[in-house]
DNA sequence: ACAGGCATACGAAATATTTCGTAACGTTTC
DNA sequence: GAAACGTTACGAAATATTTCGTATGCCTGT
């Protein structure tokens, strides 16, 4: 087996999202931002777990380890959009992103930026 | 406390796709849908306390109880698109559209259909 | 060398989810 | 009415996630 397979749970996202704001980060840094102090040895054995699953990379070269996201925001996303709509939409991504236009307000700026991927995407249908 | 907060889970999930596909089930019907006949009162226990947490009804009439779904598919759909959008996508249901758009593939058909559903919402915006 | 501070490691409790065995009970069949 | 069957109810084990207390070790200042 190479690394987990399942997508991150609710806390351990939340401990990447501060390592793809921060950058590389330690335990400190992190249970801060978090924003919960006394939780200390919390976020650190988190991160030590997320570091077997593969999560997050530990750097352990200076007595305080330094860990940083194993995997990009982007590709998390991509993995996380990928598995609701599996679990949720029949595996169509079109649906899905019915639901989420229908879901949340964008702004004009949002809106005309999803419509100029939308012309790329259907683009290169015709292109290739 | 009105009704949980938190949004189903994967096999919570599974259950509610059968009664949304095939209407109020019995335990049986579910069971059986789901290609665990095995596991009968597995989904009998599940259905039993996701009625405790009013994801599905319950009709008691008959002495084999009739579940439906509590929420419309849609509805759940838009709260997990939601959930999502709030724990891995800063809130932000059009980076998280765009991402969905990366993620898979779409037929024309769809991508006409969400440009489509794209204008009709510009189209309001600029009615306003 | 020693004390103090800060770091990691780790076990275990608390909580949530899923699974299954068994009991209890009503209905049907003979 | 008794046996067989189908059903619900329920407890408890198995698993996963999250939290925290405590042990231990390293480094710094004196």
């Amino acid at each position: 087996m190479t690394a987990s397979r399942r997508s991150p749970t609710d806390t351990e996202l939340a401990i990447l999202r501060v390592l793809w704001a921060h950058g590389p980060s330690t335990v400190r840094e992190v249970a801060e931002e978090m924003g919960r102090e006394g939780a200390y040895t919390t976020v650190l054995k988190l991160l030590q777990i997320m570091t077997g699953k593969g999560l997050v990379r530990r750097d352990e070269s200076a007595r305080t380890h330094v860990y940083r996201a194993a995997r990009s925001e982007r590709a998390t996303q991509r993995q996380l959009v990928r598995e609701l709509a599996d679990r949720a939409f029949g595996g169509s991504a079109a649906r899905l992103v019915m639901q989420a236009l229908a879901a949340k307000k964008a702004s004009p700026e949002e809106l005309a930026a999803i419509r100029e991927l939308l012309a790329e995407r259907e683009g290169k249908r015709e292109g290739a």
